[in-house]
DNA sequence: TGAAAATGTCAAAAACATTTTACATTATAA
DNA sequence: TTATAATGTAAAATGTTTTTGACATTTTCA
C-alpha cells in the first residue's frame, strides 16, 4: 500500500524523528512505512493522519 | 478502536461469513473485529470499508 | 570542506493480527 | 417446537508490525 506521508510530513516541516516523537513510535517505523516496508496499524494510520492534519483515506492508497 | 462495521454490514443485508468471504478473511476475523478484539490491518480496514460503501474514516472511531 | 542532522538499513525480540478447527449459544423461520 | 443459520468464543500456530540498538550513507549549511 503507496502513501503520501513522506510528502506531507515535508509540508509541515516535520523530520521522520519528530513526527515518530509525535506519534509515539519509533524514528524507524516511521522510516519503514515511508518506504513501503510495511503498512501501519490501524491506529497508528490514525495517528499520523492527524498529526499531519490529514485523513487516513487521503494518506493512504490501498491496493486494489 | 470503536467501529461501525456491525451496524452496516447488516444494512447491507450481509452476515458475517458474507463479508469475511468478500474480504477474503475468515469469518472468526469479522467477529473478532466487530467484537472489538483486537483492529484489522490497514488494507482489511480499506477492504471492508469498500465492501460497505463506506470509508475508512467513517467505519472506525479512533482512540484518541 | 567539514560537522551535524537526517535518513536508510539490519537483526533479534516483543507485540499484535489472522487462520484453522472445533464447539457453544442465540436467532430465525418453517 | 425443531431444524438451520448466524454468531460468539477459545487455543495453537503462523504471519505481520513495532521496538531497540547499532551502524552506514546522504543531506544540509555554516
Amino acid at each position: 500500500m503507496e502513501n503520501q506521508i513522506k510528502e506531507l510530513r515535508k509540508t509541515a516541516k516535520l523530520s521522520q524523528e519528530e513526527l515518530a516523537r509525535a506519534c509515539k513510535v519509533s524514528r524507524q517505523t516511521i522510516n519503514a512505512i515511508e518506504n513501503n516496508k510495511y503498512d501501519p496499524t490501524l491506529q497508528l494510520a490514525f495517528d499520523i493522519a492527524s498529526i499531519l492534519d490529514s485523513t487516513v483515506d487521503d494518506l493512504f492508497v490501498p491496493k486494489m
